[in-house]
DNA sequence: GTGAAAGCGCTAACAG
DNA sequence: CTGTTAGCGCTTTCAC
């Protein structure tokens, strides 16, 4: 059996309490107590059993982390490594632990939410994604149960969610309006699945900044990451042999970009001579590709420090209001872009 | 306040001892009451405690997951997700949590631990990466502690570790081996840091398949990881101008050969012409280099699945000799490896 | 089959 | 400043 506060108030000749008192550095307890319980706490080994503290004092100090699936495949997306690094920093400084969920379905991750939050698992929780007509959020936010979303929540009326996002709208239409720049005037979209907000803030991006230039929106060049998953190649066959072909491209995220590459790469096609790319996230592999990729840095990090962070505000404080907050992004050029009406210059 | 068991038991009428057994299932309580009970805890909505149920227990059903340094660069190679993955899995099979360390030095890691096991805060341990003289698992062992290492534990003689690995050394000499019989003669190697036992694994196969193929070993074909990621290019430029430049280069992993294409195709080497190249891992994106790598796949998802089977079996059976086991690896030949004595051939 | 009661290890009034 | 006591919510003997 481990050795217990009992044990240590034995061998310091004082009672439980006072050795309690010691672990929270009271300043009610006299140094010379202290250094006494502190020595007989080192010469037994002594460790705070963390269930008997977490049952008496309410808190757990550990925080859950909900991740779309941590068992599928878009795990393998570095967003999410990247984004539970900087919440993981963070956690360490503020001494909160990191608990993960580990469901495959919807329905799954949805049930340990509701064991985290009812079986006193975890003082708050961090969504790393946020999806249309999640059922997760409204259930935290009716349990009044401290959590903060990556992202946006879909619902703009929902005003008492605190979140971590980028402007991803605004950002879409930068890298529209800097392609439209470039001198490009058929800009193919690809997207995500419009289940996840993100994907829907992008899209309203691209479509305003073509607007704002009169260029009209043509259906033929907006393609689904699904597509793209479902029929390998073909979408982007069929997107090159439109009437009138594509110059730019706008793509989802860099992991799929590298897939772009590696298509247009095989079927001839030359970036950025040929066509254009432009990607999001800035992960730590995207100036590897061939070419290094043109993509906006979102700071993912960021997101997830700065996430960590309001928590801990939220559980400390939970009368208190704590305001969203917007990550910057910043547009990284390397050598998927090339101006349009100079294509014959070979360096850009 | 929660709804505890107390108040199931007052609804139900019976006594929270009687709740608590229709919780375990257990047979001695008449079906009638078991129906009972599960209505009243139904309709007040009744989630156990998690921390209550550990202390009373002695037992979490989590399991702490120690990464090298969760918060620094390591975590963005892919094996780390992939490896959660494997483990994330047959824990939400097992119905075991996922508890992470967060710690950034090896101190701080280290601590962590001991809070872990002595603070009863979790059942058992997987460690993600095996150090030559890492303090941790003297300690583990010494508290006899269930854990699994992936990787293999440095000291031969440590007999008692359970571990799930892949036979590196073995990958490595069939890895050159192959280079070999390609009609390769000038083989560089670019390892990782010593004091991972992988790669002190992989330079003791490279090393043996030279020797056995009679062709002495050269200094300036070994270059380590490190002097990689210090000096930029420096080392690889220093390499390609050897007396005898190498006609073909063992990768540490994925993500570094992905740098390595890349500073090629920058130097006008062409990758398999001039360099044929083979890397470790095969991660999802090592399909999408250009040209898409031959790589050797050492099954990530299993490494980390089996170490979590292992380590219920240790929990349940804590007597039981758990016996250690090596994930079956796979070269997997795409287009980075080409046969030196045809180097006309336009295909392989 | 079910209830009463002790206890897991710690904290937090309440005394003094 | 420190000790006594009750209790956090659950499990588990031991009775009946």
């Amino acid at each position: 059996m481990a050795v217990t506060i009992k044990d240590v108030a034995k061998l310091a000749n004082v009672a439980p309490s006072t050795v309690s008192r010691v672990i929270a550095n009271s300043p009610r307890i006299s140094e010379k107590t202290k250094v006494k319980v502190r020595e007989a706490m080192e010469k037994l080994g002594y460790h705070p059993n963390f269930h008997a503290r977490s049952l008496a004092n309410k808190s757990t100090n550990t925080i859950g982390i909900v991740m779309p699936s941590s068992a599928n495949k878009s795990f393998q997306n570095p967003f999410f490594p990247e984004v539970i690094r900087g919440i993981s920093s963070k956690a360490y400084q503020e001494n909160y632990g990191l608990y993960l969920s580990t469901g495959q379905t919807e329905e799954e991750i949805f049930q340990e939410v509701v064991h985290m939050v009812q079986g006193g698992r975890v003082d708050g929780i961090i969504l790393l994604y946020s999806r249309v007509n999640d059922k997760i959020m409204p259930y935290l936010q009716q349990q009044k149960f401290p959590f903060v979303l990556i992202g946006r929540p879909y619902n703009e009326e929902i005003h008492s969610i605190t979140y971590v996002n980028n402007d991803n709208y605004k950002a879409a239409k930068t890298v529209t309006e800097y392609l439209l720049l470039l001198g490009h005037r058929n800009i193919a979209f690809i997207g995500g699945e419009l289940d996840f907000v993100v994907a829907v803030d992008h899209k309203k991006g691209y479509e305003q900044a073509l607007k704002n230039a009169k260029i009209p929106i043509r259906e033929e060049y907006i393609i689904s990451h699904h597509e793209l998953e479902q029929g390998g190649e073909d979408a982007i066959i069929q997107l090159m042999s439109s009437s009138v072909p594509p110059t730019a491209l706008i793509g989802l995220d860099d992991i799929m970009t590298f897939g772009l590459l590696k298509m247009f790469s095989e079927m001839g096609i030359r970036v950025p001579d040929d066509i254009s790319i432009v990607s999001f996230n800035n992960v730590l592999i995207s100036e590897l590709s061939s070419p290094p990729m043109t993509t906006v840095d979102i700071n993912i990090f960021g997101l997830g420090f700065e996430a960590m962070k309001l928590l801990v505000e939220k559980i400390k404080e939970p009368t208190k209001e704590v305001k969203s907050v917007i990550i910057p992004h910043k547009l990284v050029k390397r050598q998927t872009c090339k101006a349009l009406n100079r294509s014959e210059k070979k360096d850009e």
